[in-house]
DNA sequence: GTTACTTACGAAATCGTTTTCGGAGATTTC
DNA sequence: GAAATCTCCGAAAACGATTTCGTAAGTAAC
């Protein structure tokens, strides 16, 4: 049924050897203007394009790169991988390589995954995101010696190349306009603490209160789950304080609409008593009650880059000037609330 | 830096002949049983296993399926797409194949990326998701003969294999609930017109309607684009009619999400002036104001079942039994109101 | 003890490319 | 006009597996 021509085929077709044919397709080496184009003629005309198989194993090399999807509960509510996906095959669909994709089920099988990509699948390279400050799958690529390009820093292992949405501007202007308004004392709902935004968010959100010479209070810090859940039950606690924040900062657009789910079941109103700003940018904050401040999250354009960045190792690049850290921009709408004394700006 | 084992090697140290490790490791043809262990054990040992591009070339075969994402205003905001992947995945993993995924960017492009996979990378079988009533992937795909399954039925081309979640139960359930409470007009924003799933919704209205006598009105039913905003200028159309309708079914939870806000924008409570229900059951619903009802939509498990078909109908099954139809329960949470004129269930 | 049959293994062909290297002809150099 | 230099093109050797088919050894049958 496939019906599809081979290249000595296409060479007999031609009248030629095949080396020159590969070499006109490959736009290599020696072979006249004049039958590479009468090549790429007939290439086109009988639909030839060279079997993948054929040339990865003469190339060794599988022109493959493998991206892993984190474990579930970390994103299953999370436009935000689709966007990083389709930012990497927009720029990845214009080279040869390919992108295959696995799905990690648990944090304690994800390391598998990985090994599924390069010992079983061979990838000549690998994608992936929410890196860890103590991060095993950054160590296990580093000691096989595959390149790989991450979404976010960590403090682990040698210099790698990634980009990161830097956290710490989110937590440091998120808070510094609380406190601007007059907040004193003012609620971190934290993701996780193992990953690396969260603990970024914290250094911000403390580089802020030092700013303006306001105490660190570690009770008002919690670290929960990147959900709207996680959310919900932080901001319980932090509600539930003797001296509560008046008014909370959240690592995700996620557990900022579970704190606004929680602030209303107190009676109070999400954004006028109680201001909350997120992260993220999540296409569904404008349509929340209040709709959402937060900050922006470019992960198609970060996608699209994390490409470049493995292009670039992979062609010998060092991993130092392949680091790029991106300032994310607040996104005001209305949960952030207005000034607490008088007036002023917005 | 990679220092992998060949077959030959492998066999070299067993002092074995290469064809029978390989037929050993395939768990193929004529090899005793202690001899299979041996190379088993030997195998592990030395981390050998067998390099996919040798393997592909020999047995023409791409141990690959494409999946391939539909073009981004369709479903940016969408976990959907995530839950499909996670479910493919899951399946995939047990089995020697891989899964590569390229995106569409646009409708009109889309077919290119069908293209992309089959001609260029081969793939042994495709997956996608979305269909529509006349749907030009489907032709493409039976004309070349590529073996695919999709999610959603069609009426184009001959029988494929696919996994149903059948909106027509979504359409007749949601309107004959509103029924029951005593609405007459109803209004059903739903998704494009395109969409298989579209045109089943509307069935499933229709057949409500009928079923309790109750007259067609085309002014009811507006076709919108499947976001928050589609759902807000749907709604905002439906709103502004003459007379205009008093409940209102939504072919996703994201127009549901912005109906409210077009509802809110009135002057009028969603759920309790003029109800809502969706469809798809986001994992935002819960927290929207007021919560979503809707219909379930078990995509992950579709994922999986999906991939079943697949290997089925490579396995030589016909289309014609790899076609299941699921039908979407009902959620309850409080958007759908209660009873208009008096009292009652819920 | 010869024949027939089964079992377990091996030699070699094959899949479709790319790449190295050699060499024929054309062109330039002195 | 011979020598040196370019330009193109072709023959053949990989790459790493699977599969066909042949054959030696072992077993059973008579």
């Amino acid at each position: 049924m496939k019906q599809r021509i081979n290249i000595v085929e296409l060479a007999r077709h031609l009248g030629l050897a095949v080396s020159t044919v590969s070499k006109a397709i490959n736009d290599r080496g020696d072979v006249s203007d004049a039958t590479k184009r009468r090549v790429l003629e007939a290439a086109e005309k009988f639909g030839f394009s060279p079997d993948p198989a054929g040339r990865r194993l003469r190339t060794q090399t599988s022109e493959t790169i493998g991206f892993v999807l984190s474990p579930p509960q970390t994103h299953f509510a999370h436009p935000f991988f689709l966007d990083l996906l389709m930012g990497i095959d927009q720029n990845l669909s214009q080279t040869p390589f390919q992108l295959i994709i696995v799905s990690a089920r648990t944090l304690e099988t994800e390391l598998d995954s990985f090994r599924r990509l390069v010992e079983r699948q061979r990838v000549d390279g690998v994608m992936f995101g929410r890196t860890r400050r103590d991060d095993p799958r950054i160590r296990y690529l580093q000691e096989r010696n595959v390149p790989f390009v991450a979404l976010g820093r960590s403090e682990t292992g040698k210099p790698f190349p990634f980009v990161d949405i830097d956290r710490t501007v989110a937590g440091r202007n998120g808070t510094a306009r609380f406190i601007g308004f007059g907040h004193r004392r003012i609620g971190l709902l934290s993701t996780p603490g193992y990953l690396m935004i969260s603990h970024l968010l914290q250094e911000g959100y403390r580089a802020a209160l030092k700013a303006a010479k306001l105490p660190f209070d570690a009770e008002l810090v919690v670290e929960t789950g990147t959900s709207e859940e996680g959310g919900l039950n932080g901001a319980r606690q932090l509600l539930a304080l003797s001296d509560p924040p008046t008014a909370i900062m959240c690592g995700h657009d996620l557990i900022a609409t579970g704190a606004m789910q929680a602030i209303t079941e107190t009676g109070r109103r999400p954004g006028v008593d109680i201001p909350v700003i997120g992260c993220d940018n999540h296409p569904l904050g404008p349509y929340l009650n209040p709709p959402l401040t937060t900050f922006s999250a470019p992960t198609f354009e970060a996608g699209r880059r994390m490409v470049d960045l493995l292009l670039a190792l992979m062609d010998g690049r060092s991993a130092k000037e392949l680091q790029e850290i991106w300032s994310p921009e607040l996104i005001l709408r209305s949960s952030h609330g207005s000034q607490m004394v008088a007036a002023g700006e917005i």
